[in-house]
DNA sequence: TATTGTTATACTCTATAACTATA
DNA sequence: TATAGTTATAGAGTATAACAATA
């Protein structure tokens, strides 16, 4: 339990944060701007068409999604009356709700991948190699692997301050 | 103007904001349950800390933070109400608000520091290797740079989606 | 009893625009 | 005219707790 990091941990993780704050800031603002979409609305299709035809539950998009269950539902309330998702029950367990992603939700998601892809690869990619890209990637997925794997929200309480 | 990123892109990307929002959403929790503090107040405190004695006008706190004057503002309200910073007129330009952190905001920095430490050291560095954390802050480092160095938030407007 | 999901509600964050004051 | 900052206001996101229905 030191209590500070290593000056290159600190430049990792300032370096870090302060470059993924910067690209998510302009990917949320070309998904407003061309989608009017926040970026969760987003995610929820973006989920939708990766799961090509097979429909999710409410549990299946939270999954993953570190936000309240009524912040998803609220989220799905606003593609649902804007025509992009259809919420109904499932025919498996009468508890469960059943997304499907529509055609205009499909249609969204084409009108703002383009530039959301375009944002993304300005920002990000095109300072980077191909092996960095590759590096990162390595990296990247190990970190969010041993995150994943962590004891759900619920862990220990963290060490109090003193 | 590719309209899909490679695969590899995709991996590295989705990785990366995986990871990332994953490590935000527990500091912020904790930076909540153990300061009281949002994100962007830590960040603020944070800056003054790292000022080292000389105090920071609100331009100086905005410069690098991606929010509007106002938002600024308002989180620096919340901060002196609870009497962790103070700010004043500058004597060199009348115009400017100059910012100082108080002993009770130095403290407030101190106590919840280490938990954030832990925080980021067991999510984030745990899984990593000092060669994958010199590796990590190069490749963001240079992404964060040419991201700086990108035209302000006034550039062309995007891509028509289409 | 546990799980799925919604509702009601309240709070926080952020942005836009109008405004004051100084340069 | 441009810059620094605040205020007023409104909108969006998120969370908590209570609730209904099903397993």
């Amino acid at each position: 339990m030191a209590d500070a990091l290593k000056p290159e941990q600190m430049r990792t993780y300032f370096a870090l944060t302060e470059a993924v704050s910067l690209l998510q800031y302009e990917v949320r603002k070309q998904l407003q701007a061309e989608g009017g979409l926040s970026y969760v609305q987003f995610e929820i299709l973006a989920k939708l068409v990766d799961a090509e035809g097979r429909s999710l539950t409410m549990t299946d998009l939270a999954d993953g999604v570190v936000y309240s269950r009524s912040g998803l539902t609220h989220q799905a309330g606003l593609l649902e009356r804007d025509g992009l998702i259809s919420r109904r029950a499932s025919p498996d367990d009468q508890r469960a709700t059943v997304v499907d992603i529509t055609k205009a939700g499909r249609a969204r998601v084409a009108d703002v991948l383009p530039g959301h892809v375009d944002v993304v690869r300005e920002l990000l990619f095109d300072s980077l190699s191909d092996r960095d890209v590759r590096t990162l990637g390595d990296v990247m997925s190990r970190a969010r692997d041993h995150m994943r794997a962590r004891p759900p929200r619920s862990a220990a309480p963290r060490r109090r301050a003193r």
